[in-house]
DNA sequence: CGATGTCAAGGAATC
DNA sequence: GATTCCTTGACATCG
């Protein structure tokens, strides 16, 4: 098993993960891609071998009004295979996780074609990479559009028309406001898409009341065998927010303090609910993407803390030394 | 150099 | 029908 993060690395200054300049400045996948294998090398060094990569790698690729960005990947053929190629040397699991506005299940016919498009351009990439199946690409069903059933159904309908290559990719996530595990569930039951658990989002929706260890064990259940499943974990941030507000008229500044929501990401992770849901399910093995503010950071911490507090649950990540693993395991 | 405004994109709540 | 939040960082411009 093994513990990824997504895109930002906050142990570093010197890391970027995309080229983000406007289009005005011609940014290009062949700038991320180096910033990539930089990004390479420092997971190395730390011992990851899971990680998100930026959705933003190839700048505006799909933009509909600016085709001048649309060859990049292609731009770019060697870059890839030769990045792809040192990924699978150093044993590293990749994904990527398109932004909220991707959205398929939309009435919108042109909005969904647009998505599907950019939906392939990330698989894209990833065949580009020569990646194996474990290197997916995550979404949400998208929005409810006062009908939720309706739209679960529009998803099922455009899962099915999808191109070959995006389907062979795609895995579908549970959501914090709208579409839950149950709801995903039912999605999988008709179409066979993986399905990706958050913990978060779970504990934040949940219609049908499941419990941890039924929907953690139900999901796991939709990979196809011989591609390790994974799932998402978080815990909700707890402190007060402090946001710096001016007062439009007078111009005063004020700090205000607001509570965090439970969709708000938390710095670390909650090392008792993490010991927690991994113990539900002890009889399969799956990998572990941690969504923290603190990304790398958090992963650090958590890792260093597992063997002295919940040694079973670091023997299966592989963080004991091998005569503790051996005791743990006996 | 520091402060501030801006960025491709949708959905949903609120007024 | 229009506005704002969601949530976030970093680019770009200005003083």
């Amino acid at each position: 098993m093994q513990l990824g993060f997504p895109v930002k690395i906050t142990q570093r200054d010197d890391l970027p993960s995309n080229d983000a300049r406007r289009h005005q400045s011609g940014p290009h996948l062949r700038v991320s891609l180096g910033y990539l294998r930089a990004i390479f090398d420092y997971l190395a060094s730390i011992d990851v071998r899971m990680y998100r990569m930026s959705s933003d790698l190839a700048p505006y690729v799909t933009h509909p009004d600016m085709p001048q960005f649309h060859r990049q990947i292609d731009e770019c053929r060697a870059e890839l295979a030769a990045l792809g190629a040192d990924a699978r040397a150093q044993g590293l699991r990749l994904s990527l996780h398109p932004s909220q506005y991707i959205i398929i299940n939309s009435p919108d016919a042109d909005l969904v074609q647009r998505s599907v498009r950019e939906l392939a351009a990330q698989a894209a990439i990833l065949d580009a990479m020569a990646l194996g199946p474990e290197a997916v690409v995550v979404l949400h069903v998208g929005g409810v559009y006062g009908d939720r059933s309706a739209s679960r159904e529009r998803f099922i309908h455009a899962y099915t028309q999808l191109p070959e290559p995006v389907r062979r990719r795609l895995v579908l996530e549970n959501d914090d406001t709208r579409f839950s595990v149950g709801d995903i569930l039912h999605i999988h039951q008709h179409t066979g898409v993986p399905l990706i658990y958050d913990y978060q989002h779970h504990m934040c929706l949940d219609r049908e009341r499941i419990p941890v260890a039924e929907a953690l064990r139900a999901c796991i259940a939709t990979w196809p065998h011989g591609v390790q499943p994974k799932i998402h974990f978080s815990t909700p941030r707890t402190e007060m927010k402090a946001t710096r507000r001016k007062n439009k008229q007078t111009g005063a500044a004020a700090t205000v303090y607001q509570p965090p929501s439970w969709t708000n990401h938390a710095d670390y992770v909650n090392p008792f609910e993490f010991i927690n849901v991994m113990r539900q399910v002890p009889e399969r093995e799956f990998d572990v993407m941690l969504e923290c503010k603190l990304k790398d950071t958090a992963l650090l911490r958590l890792r260093s803390d597992l063997p002295r507090y919940a040694p079973d649950v670091a023997a299966r990540f592989g963080l004991l030394e091998p005569a503790e693993q051996e005791r743990s395991a006996g």
